[in-house]
DNA sequence: ACTTTAAATGAACGATCGTTCAAGCTATAT
DNA sequence: ATATAGCTTGAACGATCGTTCATTTAAAGT
């Protein structure tokens, strides 16, 4: 005896995060967030409780969706390294065209938010360690597989290559003029400390 | 016959830089600003226009800075190398502890606004611009003396180090243990593209 | 068919937003 | 001393903010 809820929550959640990826935090009102998620305060806060549920229900689904390319990446046979640079790409070089924005949405949030929304900003930090992470273990594999330098460890070859991801992503948006970012991804993994 | 403003419009600007830095442009209140400035509404609105005024000149002093602070460096006597060095350590390292953030307030804005505010996001784009080229007349004395690879030009070389000093920066504020920055600043001028 | 129960709705709340402006105040010129 | 010019003040504006909840709708159980 009782009613389904209508909506489909995937659907909401992705709505949801682009509509945040591109404003952020901040510059998202919860009635731009009805319009694009097609549904009304009630139903927002039966499902989510409040603005912040939401936003942290969209940095998990961020999160998710890039771990799950990654692992797709990784589905079509390249090597751990060919799978990495390719992730790399597809984060840098196709959202400057097909994303909400080029800036990856959990450094943009991390940036943005202060202590008093210290559950956000941990929720995006601790996403990004967990995206970090991944890039460890392929960068393992390709160390074993003598296709990247062990001078440094993959731990820190992962934080190096998130370093570079943050920089490309941010300073693409800074620049008015197209930046060679593909040919930038080849030679970074090409030099030091990967070779 | 007339009246002096009272104001220290450039204690009032750094003011309300220190807080856009910190809070963002969406996070911060005209009222925040009121405090933070210690100006009522109608004096800020004489004097800035409005809030994009109060928030345009906050940028441009913030890029004023960071110039004013590479060439007291140079001031130093070093070479153009260490000088360059020495900027970046203090615009990653020293921010950690003494800044309002440590991202960058012109990587900040732009990664936070969009198209809505086309004025503010060019005018932290072109700052950002004026101090990449600060970076490539630096490097280009650098690579004169021979101490810098001229495998890439000079405005390449200061791109790619806005790109360093953006991703390490943000990255900073994404890790609660403390990261070996100044070490790792230091691993940067050693290795390609540099060397 | 009827009852039950939960989902969906949207008007409305108090708070806060960016901004305005009439009134007050004070330094300067006469 | 007085008049004048213009900076300073802060109450108040309409708009929008995040959020609530009484009401309506409709699917599921009998």
């Amino acid at each position: 005896m009782s009613k389904k809820p209508k909506f489909e929550r995937e659907q909401v959640i992705a709505n949801a995060t682009n509509l945040y990826w591109e404003k952020g935090y901040h510059g998202t009102s919860m009635r731009n967030l009805q319009d694009a998620i097609d549904m009304r305060p009630g139903s927002i806060y039966a499902e989510f409780g409040n603005k912040d549920g939401v936003f942290k229900a969209s940095l998990e689904f961020y999160a998710q969706a890039a771990i799950a390319q990654l692992n797709k990446i990784k589905a079509d046979g390249l090597s751990p390294l060919e799978a990495l640079k390719a992730f790399v790409k597809h984060a840098v070089v196709d959202s400057q065209h097909n994303a909400p924005s080029s800036v990856c949405m959990l450094a943009k949030t991390i940036a943005e938010l202060t202590e008093e929304h210290e559950e956000l900003l941990t929720v995006a930090k601790q996403a990004l360690k967990s995206v970090e992470h991944q890039f460890a273990l392929l960068i393992e594999q390709a160390q074993e597989a003598q296709a990247v330098s062990s001078q440094k460890s993959a731990s820190e070859l992962a934080r190096f290559l998130q370093i570079q991801i943050t920089g490309l992503r941010t300073y693409a948006k800074t620049s008015d003029e197209p930046l060679p970012l593909a040919q930038m991804i080849d030679d970074l993994f090409e030099h030091y400390p990967f070779q």
